[in-house]
DNA sequence: ATTATGACTGCAG
DNA sequence: TCTGCAGCCATAA
């Protein structure tokens, strides 16, 4: 599938992502190399094939709801819950400590937060 | 080929 | 901090 190469590249780029960790849509397309082709993520998250773990996608917000929860859509906050993510009151989630980056060349390591 | 929509993002109020 | 408007790219009709 040549004219999807796009989403391909999405799926396996999600598929990536480790448990309790979360990506916004703006970094996976950045990881790609077009941070404007967010919203086609989306579209390749719409479709989200049962070997994509969609629900560790957020928005840059850090929020799940943009703009109406569809069909199992509504879930992602309780599969994220189970992967031992946190949300805050207004449902939001620390990308700061759950977002996921892709390890550089090295060794990437936690880094140490000054305040938490 | 053109128009409309969308699981988005960033800036301004 | 939250809400609203405009911009960009890909897919569908």
């Amino acid at each position: 599938m040549a004219t999807n190469g796009f989403f391909q590249s999405v799926y396996k780029l999600v598929r990536q992502v480790p448990a309790g960790c979360v990506v916004t849509y703006g970094q996976i397309a950045a990881m790609l190399g077009d941070p404007r082709q967010a919203r086609v993520v989306g579209w390749a998250m719409r479709d989200c094939p049962a070997e994509v773990p969609w629900h560790r996608v957020v928005n840059s917000k850090g929020q799940v709801s943009t703009r109406n929860l569809t069909g199992g859509f509504n879930q992602q906050r309780a599969l994220l819950e189970d992967e031992g993510v946190e949300f805050s009151a207004s449902g939001k989630i620390d990308l700061r400590r759950y977002g996921w980056q892709q390890p550089r060349g090295g060794s990437i390591q936690d880094e140490g937060r000054d305040d938490e």
